[in-house]
DNA sequence: CTATGTAAACAAC
DNA sequence: GTTGTTTACATAG
């Protein structure tokens, strides 16, 4: 699509690999033929563009140039070796230093010819490439060119690897596991030793980028579950989500941007910039009528529509520069990641929570214990551990980052433990975990060399217990949900209560008491 | 437009 | 460095 030549630059690229120096690249050295990145592989016959770049080219950003990793080499010399994505993150990305390295492999002139740029146009690298204008390095366009080879859309795989997509074999690779589980580095594993094309671009520099498209569709597909794996430092366990819907699974985040862009992003746009401008204003207001006094009723809009825009991912920055925002990925048990507060920071939880794909005993009130999705919500933005627990299964949406002052901060997972009860711990953890090296491969399937699908684990269809072992935690665990819930610290639950005035209430006694000080003595206003 | 693959930024650990 | 999330982009259907 975008492979055409462009003359725009991207305001900011945001990928570092996608700028290299126009003044190193020699138009002439390029030859005049096509290279297809999806020409299927054989070992023998990894040509990648680096053996047959020219020299110039050899640290460019081959990403830019291929549009795929998939048949780029991940280095200059290190051997014929393709990388389905990786290597184009690896290699060729220093634009500095591409004078320096890139004279360390003498090309042949044969290789120089044999270097093309697999542009689905059918135009040159030296085509699609404007020159540098001066001496200096210039923004190269962000371009991705992708097509696949001829053989490969004659054999109808759409893959080089075959008909599946990843996220269909991340799927078998849980499934063949004996509890229905793995940790991310066994699903590599399962890649590796199940599926040649993986397993024969297994070195580091070349599974880097089926590695990222690996955590990437587990991110992304809501067919997939982490569950946190108790102890520090651990990976998390991938579960199948037993009450995926088969088939379409939608994306977690696109469905979301999608609609936001189409729809409302300018609007979005405008409020996120009114709700930052508002509350810069108000904190200036605040912070001026708290030092001058003269403006003492700024806070009048009261400041408790700081809660309502708490979503606003930049409202906060400019004016509490100290207050942080992180995204922590070990204090969920279980996430089935929704869509994004960078997607849409000012979009409400309930309402990104509208077309999760949640397992349907999330949410279900009847089996879910008392706490209102109100309250879940709100104390979600305050990142407290508050957790659903379901069949004995402790469900928690990923703590969002909000960008506000840590009220408190959240409980460590022993404080949590000690509210909780051994229940809340992960209920995987309560069986016997089966090291996972010990399963089998399935054999290669057809597609990739004779694959048999095992099947899913039995609790994986199960509809009662999606996991094993643990149905006798429900009770404890309701008890302890609202434990949780009830632990919280007063002022986060005075906050969890919906138009609960307190902060309102705060801010004024503050402000009057800063007043009250500057006039020297009790003054009486309004505010 | 949707699904998918790929690259990459970024954060937490 | 690994893990996990997210965004962006390219391509095919």
């Amino acid at each position: 699509m975008n492979d055409s030549i462009d003359d725009d630059f991207p305001p900011e690229p945001r990928g570092r690999c996608y700028t290299w120096p126009m003044n190193q690249f020699d138009p002439s050295l390029i030859p005049q033929h096509h290279y297809n990145p999806y020409q299927p592989m054989h070992p023998h016959q990894l040509p990648h563009m680096q053996h047959q770049l020219p020299q110039p080219l050899l640290n460019l950003n081959m990403a830019t140039l291929t549009s795929s990793g998939s048949s780029v080499a991940s280095s200059i010399g290190g051997g014929a070796q393709g990388s389905p994505g990786g290597g184009a993150s690896q290699a060729g990305c220093s634009s500095n230093a591409a004078a320096a390295t890139a004279s360390s492999q003498p090309q042949t002139v044969g290789q120089m010819l044999a270097a093309t740029v697999p542009c689905s146009s059918g135009m040159t690298l030296g085509m699609s490439l404007s020159l540098s204008q001066g001496g200096g390095p210039m923004p190269a366009k962000k371009k991705r060119c992708r097509k696949k080879p001829t053989d490969q859309l004659a054999q109808k795989k759409p893959n080089p690897w075959g008909e599946e997509s990843y996220s269909d074999i991340i799927a078998k690779a849980l499934e063949s596991a004996p509890d229905g589980r793995l940790k991310l580095n066994e699903i590599y594993q399962w890649f590796s030793d199940n599926i040649p094309y993986f397993r024969e671009r297994s070195s580091q520099e070349e599974a880097a980028g089926w590695k990222n498209s690996i955590r990437h569709n587990l991110s992304l597909h809501s067919r997939f579950m982490r569950i946190q794996n108790e102890g520090a430092g651990k990976s998390s366990w991938w579960v199948i989500n037993p009450e995926a819907k088969p088939g379409r699974n939608p994306r977690r985040t696109r469905e979301r941007s999608n609609t936001i862009e189409a729809t409302t992003k300018l609007q979005l746009e405008k409020t996120r910039r009114g709700a930052k401008k508002r509350l810069k204003d108000r904190a200036v207001g605040l912070m001026g009528s708290l030092h001058s006094g003269l403006n003492g009723n700024s806070t009048a809009g009261s400041i408790t529509s700081i809660n309502h825009d708490l979503y606003d991912e930049d409202s906060m920055q400019a004016p509490f520069d100290s207050m942080t925002a992180f995204r922590s990925r070990t204090q969920s048990n279980i996430s089935v990641p929704a869509s994004s507060s960078r997607v849409s920071p000012s979009i409400g939880t309930s309402e990104l929570f509208e077309d999760m794909d949640f397992p349907t005993w999330v949410g279900d009130t009847a089996a879910v214990p008392t706490i209102p999705s109100d309250l879940v919500d709100r104390t979600d933005q305050m990142r407290i551990d508050v957790s659903n627990h379901v069949n004995g299964i402790q469900i928690k949406q990923e703590p969002k980052p909000i960008k506000t002052e840590p009220i408190a901060p959240p409980p460590s997972y022993h404080e949590l433990n000690s509210v909780r009860g051994p229940c809340a711990q992960n209920p995987l953890l309560r069986n016997p975990i089966v090291p996972s090296t010990n399963f089998k491969p399935m054999p290669l399937p057809g597609a990739y060399g004779g694959y048999q699908n095992g099947g899913a684990p039995s609790w994986i269809t199960s509809t009662s217990s999606p996991l094993p072992g643990i149905q006798s935690c429900g009770i404890v665990a309701a008890q302890h949900t609202v434990a949780s819930s009830s632990a919280l610290p007063i002022d986060l639950e005075n906050l969890t209560l919906p138009d609960q005035p307190l902060m309102d209430m705060d801010v004024d006694a503050l402000i009057r008491h800063e007043l009250s000080q500057q006039a020297g003595g009790p003054i009486h206003f309004d505010l």
